[in-house]
DNA sequence: GAAATACCTCATGTCGACACGATAAGCGTT
DNA sequence: AACGCTTATCGTGTCGACATGAGGTATTTC
């Protein structure tokens, strides 16, 4: 029964990873910016792409249509989820909440390991800054940020954070692109204040410098927007 | 081409209507509980329930899976949830806070239509307290809150204060039995203030209101949840 | 020449069937 | 009799094909 006659014809990937490895592909190609929002998805060609039947691409869609990565026009293609600039106020503000509540639930509960984590990716974001390599900055910085929302330990909290960052690293590319890809060292510094904070449990402390963490990053952004705006002002 | 041989075998519901059909009724039998946490979802016994292949099935299950109601244990049978109490501080925290942040925000923003659509939705809350209708409380309940939600105008939070009463609604069921169906009058009527504080945009009352009002369900929810508890202690 | 209409194209929604993996059962061995 | 191995069974993961509905296009009419 074991018809292994062409098995060249059967890369045979294993059984259940087709979905995580199109959902994930894509996912990272949306929030890099390759794949454009608008940029329409079609089911055909991602199977060809992928090399797999439409099935699984059907189904990591619908994943990243959960996510909000993706939009779906019914019997219609499905397409890359605009930035609307319209929500950005609802997302700023949010965004704020969630750096401060995990920040704060860090201070009050995270244990020595967390420590020990918080550092080593701090480490590696600074590695990433001294480097001016832009995509190691927002992994990094995102892998930091979701530490802190780990260590605070609340699942909803978490789960909201880290959608805001996925959905935001569009967004966060402004944010790096508005520096030229270096990060002036003191924003990087303002990580290692935090770590200090959560280490002392000074939950005040950690929290204002969420706020303020929060509230530079969504400074500076709106000014590139506002910049980038002026130039688009149609006449 | 029109082979409408036998119009019997072809119920034809509209196009795109499978998935969201098994979606939506799924998703309500696991939030009333009609499906106990822990109950597995065969996929071929959905099919013939549904009268559809598996593919919609299959589907509707992803979707059930990204709300988190559904675990799904990979090339093994897909279950309903289990409420985990580990989680309840993290889930009451979460929960309170988006009381709060969405109430500030409807104190702020709401306008005049959006005042109009709560006092209706407090209406069929309280006909449904009259009736002792547990059931349309919680639906009623849900829509007072979300359209609280929908006046402040932040997709964000909406969408996870929505995930946390749908999510709790099982919970919220507890909150319910423990009153036999009957809500006191006075917990009603803290509707009807924070309808007031919201038009008045007295943020500050609105704030307090309802962290008054997630305060007190939670802190039912709690004694609901001891008390039960005691009697469940294995010796 | 412009607008309305009918047709055509094509991506999606749905279907039935097959393959693989995992558990459960049956068998043989020590 | 207990343990390990082989085999049966079941459900998911994947596949290719068909049906349907929505735009786009060409044609016709005013």
């Amino acid at each position: 029964m074991a018809a292994a006659d062409s098995p060249s014809t059967k890369p045979t990937r294993r059984r259940g990873s087709g979905v995580s490895t199109v959902y994930e592909t894509l996912r990272n190609e949306i929030i890099d910016l390759t794949l454009a929002p608008g940029t329409p998805l079609e089911e055909n060609q991602l199977s060809e792409r992928f090399q797999m039947s439409r099935t699984p691409i059907r189904e990591a869609i619908l994943k990243l249509s959960a996510d909000g990565l993706v939009t779906t026009l019914t019997n219609r293609s499905t397409i890359v989820s605009q930035i609307d600039l319209m929500d950005l106020s609802s997302y700023f503000d949010a965004l704020t909440l969630m750096y401060r509540v995990n920040t704060r639930l860090a201070a009050e509960f995270a244990t020595e390991s967390d420590w020990e984590r918080l550092e080593q990716l701090q480490a590696e974001y600074a590695d990433a800054v001294e480097r001016g390599d832009a995509l190691a900055m927002i992994t990094a910085n995102r892998e930091f940020h979701l530490a802190i929302a780990d260590a605070g330990g609340n699942r909803y909290y978490r789960d909201l954070f880290k959608r805001l960052l996925d959905e935001g690293r569009r967004l966060l590319r402004l944010y790096y692109i508005s520096f030229n890809d270096q990060i002036p060292r003191e924003y990087s510094d303002q990580h290692e204040d935090q770590i200090q904070a959560i280490r002392n449990r000074d939950i005040a402390l950690a929290d204002q410098l969420a706020r303020e963490h929060a509230d530079q990053i969504v400074a500076q952004i709106q000014r590139y927007i506002a910049q980038d705006r002026r130039h688009n002002i149609p006449l």
